[in-house]
DNA sequence: GGTTGATACCTAGAGATACTAGGGGTAGGG
DNA sequence: CCCTACCCCTAGTATCTCTAGGTATCAACC
């Protein structure tokens, strides 16, 4: 999958992953990695600061932790990324209606 | 519909719209803005650098005309761009796909 | 005859974001 | 002891879209 493609659209990957229940960075990659069936394979030095911009922007909210002697940060959606989410889906259901209209793509059924 | 959203899925359209009959640029943002009901509604200093560019990767040819007056430059999708707009679009379904595998959005009948 | 809006094209610079390419460190297996 | 998996981080680069300007023609209006 070319990295444009994904432009635009990782913050709601990366949402609605830690919205399945908290996750750490590492462990987000390959929830991705897997859930895609191998489509999404993110470095992780694209992810980590994707990250901490959606902490930044209040979204997600990390801790840090112990596990088997390594550190991790465990990041968990937050009251205003749940929002964020939501939206970020619907305008994700509108955006592909948009293209498939246009371009012709794959017919998508409208149910909201 | 915010710009990021379209990032990387510009050229899939631009291509789309070209490939239904030669246009120029004026035009093509008018067909973007009818066709998506005006969820897309860009601005030309964004149009005309991507038509530059797809002309440039030979995937659109153009031709200076005479019309009422002003000039125009017509676009014409070349065979490579035929090949990339069949690529792109089923790039997108499976782009699309995916997301509303992972983020839970409208089902997508797979039909192909 | 001047202004405004629509038509039609163009470019430079800014802003956003994903990538590459490095860096750090722990743990376990061969 | 080295290699892989695990786990995190940052700096710099590339790409793409937008903003904000510029140019020019034509029609409508006052």
């Amino acid at each position: 999958m070319r990295a444009e493609v994904l432009r635009g659209h990782l913050d709601l990957l990366l949402l609605a992953i830690v919205q399945d229940g908290p996750q750490h960075g590492y462990a987000i990659i390959e929830a991705l990695r897997e859930r895609s069936e191998g489509a999404i394979d993110l470095p992780d030095g694209t992810v980590y600061p994707a990250l901490h911009r959606l902490e930044q922007a209040g979204l997600l909210a990390s801790e840090r932790s112990q596990f088997d002697g390594r550190t991790r940060r465990t990041y968990s959606i937050t009251s205003g990324g749940k929002t964020a989410v939501a939206a970020k889906r619907q305008e994700f259901s509108a955006f592909a209606r948009v293209v498939q209209s246009i371009a012709g793509t794959q017919p998508w059924p409208i149910t909201n």
